[in-house]
DNA sequence: CTGCAATGTGCACACTGTATACATCCACGA
DNA sequence: TCGTGGATGTATACAGTGTGCACATTGCAG
């Protein structure tokens, strides 16, 4: 139902101005997002952005939810890719470093999308309906019971250990966006990040 | 040799709008640095700072210099104060617990001061003397340097091991400052990085 | 066809960083 | 003592930003 005649009126200004803004923050950061500057991409008037945003903020966190699902959906997509041939246990752990990756390597492929879905944590602008993927958050907490209840983690050692996990990944992306990583190349970062998981799922798993 | 007497020159401008954007920052974030608004506090005319800063980013990576610089000090007073009577092996592993929980209390009592040391990360202005404390990364690596000499670790986990490490505590800051963590109180987030700096020591010195 | 609500435009205002020209002060040499 | 010149702060101006307000244009409901 896309009214793609081009009058006076855009048709659908709305969801042309979060494209803008999505290939605007892939390019040149999150930080580059600006109400003229992504009307200009439009080829509108900058206060027109106000018949479908309350001001900037509204359009960068609409922009930035939309951000949160594609990051979300990449996880979800190398999740699946998990070869299914394997025992819940070794399966589960799998999943994790998975998670992991595909968080980091989101980051480093479209730094700008990244921080939009960092910066989205924020509450959505208005009451938008939460119809996407599940947020990364509720990924990680399914992956984490699933090692518990796989026998790889102790009961005793869930409790709280998505911000372990979560403390890890996050501060890796950030390492490698706005942090000393930055001139590394991309394989190298990889390594890093596969490294420091396997520290992660060593220090969830070990014995003592 | 401080000039105080207030003539129509304000005799140390430079320092006096360093501490004034250190104050700010403080209050109302790294972002809210402005050239007018730092110049504003001094009570100063907003091009006076183009005597003394090339333009905003010099004043403003000058003014993140002094933060890490405070971190740094934040960091080595913490480690000093580990209680003396240890074995080295214990001693190392307190020593990289006393760093993370340094690093993360210090992003959650002043997170303005945070943001700048964080951003302090690109090259100072000019050529800049390194008068100061050693920076935090550099802390890092004698710490776990002096974890393999003790033992605790092996040599071959030695290798790159900072940035576990470093991802580990700066996602801990980064969650709590900006993520899904600020509405914590301090004691909540204090027992969480305990948590996640538990696990990050057990992943470093597990054996299997 | 008429009016009305939705949507996009134009203009204005306060604010920002910064360039350029000017004013003021202090130190030093005759 | 008197300049005189370099250092330092000021004044003005300009482009850029987000945003409020009045107006123009459009499509739809009656």
């Amino acid at each position: 139902m896309k009214r793609t005649s081009p009058g006076y009126h855009h048709g659908n200004l709305r969801s042309a101005l979060i494209e803008a803004a999505l290939d605007l923050a892939r390019d040149k950061g999150a930080g580059a997002l600006g109400l003229r500057e992504v009307t200009r991409a439009v080829g509108v008037s900058p206060n027109a952005a106000y018949r479908h945003f309350a001001d900037l903020r509204a359009l960068v966190l609409t922009v930035a939810l939309e951000a949160r699902h594609r990051l979300a959906r990449s996880i979800v997509d190398r999740l699946d890719a998990i070869t299914p041939g394997l025992g819940p246990a070794r399966r589960s752990t799998e999943r994790l470093r998975a998670f992991g990756l595909a968080y980091v390597e989101f980051a480093q492929s479209t730094p700008g999308w990244y921080e939009l879905a960092c910066a989205s944590q924020e509450a959505p602008p208005d009451g938008v309906e939460e119809g996407g993927p599940p947020p990364p958050h509720l990924i990680l907490l399914g992956i984490l019971d699933e090692m518990t209840r796989a026998g790889v983690m102790a009961p005793a050692r869930r409790t709280d250990a998505e911000w372990s996990c979560w403390s890890t990944v996050h501060g890796l992306a950030e390492l490698r966006v706005h942090g000393p990583l930055q001139a590394l190349s991309g394989e190298e970062a990889v390594r890093l990040a596969r490294l420091a998981l396997d520290t992660l799922i060593r220090g969830l798993t070990a014995k003592s």
